[in-house]
DNA sequence: ATGTCC
C-alpha cells in the first residue's frame, strides 16, 4: 500500500503517472497538513481518479483533503466535455453544498449583550437536524418542480429576499439546464418538507465578527470591516440531493457495464458526459442543485426575521447586504486552457469551491477588480475566512480553492473525546454562543475534530491560488 | 452529508 508522493515544493506534491493513471495527481498541501491524512485512503483516491476516462491536467487535491466516496473530499477533477465522463461519486451526496455570507450594518458592540436572545431566535427560527422540516411549508410536488427549475429565484418571488440578491450567488442561485423530470418521485417526497432546512453534521448557521483583514482594499470593495457582523450560512439540498445521488449511483453502475468503463474503485461509477446516463444524471443533478440555493435562500429570508425581532429594526436599517453563495459540491461545464489549448470540461468540485479570478467573466460585476469570493468556514470555536480567486488558480486547478478545515478526527473519535464535557459551556467561555439540536452533533463538531482552517488557507495563499481577505471570529453558532 | 440499515 502507500502513493508514491513526490515533493515538488513546499505546497505542492505530485503523484506520478503510473500504470493505467491517465494524468499524474497534484496535491496541494503542507507537510503538517499531509501528516493528519496520513492514516486515510485520500492519496489512493487522488491516484483512482486520475484514471477516469476523458481526465485532463492532473486529479487535484486541496490542503484540506480528506476521504470521501469514491473521490476525496477536498478534490478536484476535470473531464473533456467532448468525451469524458462524469461521476456522482465527484459531486458528493450533499450536491450543492455551500456556504453564503451575509454582511450588516451592525458592529459588534451593538450585538454583544443580546447574543443569548439571537441564537435562541435564530434556532427557533430555522428548523435544524436530520430529519428537520420544512421552515417554509409543504410543497406539493408541482411546486418543486418549479423550485428545482427556477434555483434563489422561487423564494425571492414568494417573499424570501429580493432580486439584487440573485446578482451575488454563483450562477446566479440557478443552474440552467435542470431538469425535473430526472429528480424520482422519492427524491421529491423527501424535499417536500425540507425547504428553509439546515440539516445536520457540519451545516450551521452562524454569527460572526470581521476579526482582522488583510488586503484592506479588497475587503472594501467585498463590504467587509473590521469589527463589523455577518451571518454566515453553510447547508445544501438535504434529503432531496441525497436521494438524487443515490438513484444516479444506481444507473452508473449500470453505465459503467454498458460503456465498458472499468476503473480502480467501483465508487468511481460514472457515464460519458454525453450519454443518456451521463446527460440524465448532470440535469437530475442542476435540480439538486437548484434546490439547494432556493434552501439557503429560503433560510436567509427566516434568520432575517429573527434578526429583525431581536433588534427591533428591519431589513434596511440592519444594513443586510448578501455578500456572495459559493457552493463546494458540483460539476459543471466550464471553459479552460489545457496545455495551451482553450478547451470546454466538466469540472467535478468536490469539497472544493469555484475560485476565479478578477476580470474573468463569471466573476460578479461587483467584484470584477478584486476576483471571485471564497467562504471557507473553519469550526465552531476558531475561525472562518474569505478569500477571492486569482489567476494563478486558473493555471494550476481550473480555478478553484479548498472548502473547509477538514476533519482531523472521525465522527465516532470526537464523540469518545467529547464525552463528559460541557462543550456548550467551554465554547461559551471562548466567547461563542452555541445552540445544538443534537447533543452527539456538539461532540462531532467540537473544535478539536478539526484541524486548524488558518493553516489550510495559508497554503492555498503561499500559493497565490486564492488570497486570503479576512478573518473571521464566531460570537454565536446554530448546529443541526 | 443522510428518513445515519429496505
Amino acid at each position: 500500500m502507500g502513493v508514491n508522493l513526490r515533493k515538488i515544493n513546499d505546497w505542492t506534491w505530485e503523484i506520478p503517472r503510473e500504470a493505467d493513471m491517465l494524468v499524474s495527481g497534484r496535491v496541494f498541501s503542507s507537510a503538517a497538513l499531509l501528516a493528519s491524512i496520513r492514516d486515510d485512503l485520500s492519496l489512493e483516491q487522488v491516484r483512482n481518479v486520475a484514471h477516469l476516462p476523458g481526465i485532463v491536467g492532473h486529479s487535484l487535491a486541496m490542503p484540506d483533503i480528506h476521504q470521501g466516496y469514491g473521490f476525496p473530499i477536498g478534490g478536484v477533477a476535470a473531464t473533456r466535455e467532448v468525451d469524458g465522463v462524469i461521476s456522482p461519486g465527484g459531486v458528493g451526496y450533499d450536491i450543492n453544498c455551500g456556504v453564503r455570507l451575509v454582511t450588516m450594518a451592525l458592529d459588534e458592540r451593538d450585538v454583544s449583550a443580546r447574543l443569548d436572545a439571537l441564537v435562541g431566535a435564530l434556532y427557533a427560527a430555522v428548523p435544524a437536524g436530520v430529519g428537520a422540516s420544512s421552515g417554509f411549508r409543504k410543497l406539493g410536488e408541482s411546486e418543486l418542480r418549479k423550485v428545482v427549475t427556477e434555483g434563489a429565484r422561487w423564494p425571492v418571488a414568494h417573499g424570501h429576499g429580493d432580486a439584487d440578491d440573485l446578482l451575488h450567488i454563483e450562477e446566479g442561485g440557478c443552474l440552467e439546464g435542470a431538469e425535473p423530470d430526472a429528480v424520482s418521485a422519492q427524491a421529491y417526497a423527501r424535499g417536500r418538507e425540507q425547504l428553509g432546512s439546515l440539516g445536520s453534521g457540519n451545516h450551521f448557521l452562524e454569527v460572526e465578527v470581521v476579526d482582522e483583514v488583510f488586503r484592506p482594499d479588497v475587503a472594501d470593495v467585498l463590504g467587509l470591516r473590521k469589527g463589523g457582523v455577518v451571518f454566515a450560512i453553510h447547508s445544501g439540498s438535504r434529503g432531496l440531493g441525497h436521494q438524487v445521488c443515490t438513484d444516479y449511483l444506481r444507473v452508473m453502475d449500470r453505465a459503467m457495464a454498458k460503456y465498458g468503463i472499468t476503473l480502480p474503485d467501483r465508487q468511481l461509477a460514472c457515464a460519458p458526459l454525453r450519454s443518456e446516463e451521463g446527460q440524465a444524471y448532470f440535469r437530475a443533478m442542476k435540480a439538486a442543485a437548484n434546490f439547494a440555493w432556493a434552501n439557503r435562500q429560503t433560510m436567509t429570508g427566516l434568520a432575517l426575521g429573527a434578526f429583525e425581532r431581536v433588534f427591533g429594526m428591519g431589513r434596511g436599517a440592519l444594513g443586510v447586504r448578501l455578500l456572495y453563495d459559493v457552493c463546494h459540491n458540483i460539476a459543471k461545464i466550464e471553459e479552460h486552457v489545457v496545455e495551451g489549448a482553450s478547451m470546454r470540461v466538466c469540472v467535478h468540485r468536490k469539497g472544493a469551491t469555484r475560485a476565479f479570478p478578477p476580470h474573468h467573466p463569471l466573476t460578479p460585476v461587483a467584484y470584477r477588480e478584486v476576483g471571485q469570493p471564497v467562504f471557507i468556514p473553519g469550526d465552531m470555536g476558531r475561525c472562518s475566512y474569505v478569500l477571492v480567486g486569482q489567476p494563478r488558480g486558473m493555471e494550476e486547478c481550473f480555478g478553484s480553492s479548498c472548502h473547509g478545515a477538514g476533519r482531523l478526527l472521525s465522527r465516532q473519535a470526537a464523540l469518545k473525546a467529547g464525552a463528559g464535557r460541557r462543550l456548550q459551556e467551554e465554547l461559551l467561555e471562548r466567547g461563542v454562543h452555541v445552540r445544538a439540536r443534537g447533543v452527539k452533533t456538539l461532540a462531532e463538531e467540537m473544535p478539536e475534530a478539526y484541524k486548524d482552517v488558518s493553516e489550510v488557507v495559508s497554503v492555498m495563499d503561499a500559493l497565490n491560488l486564492t488570497h486570503i481577505v479576512a478573518r473571521l471570529r464566531p460570537i454565536a453558532c446554530v448546529k443541526g
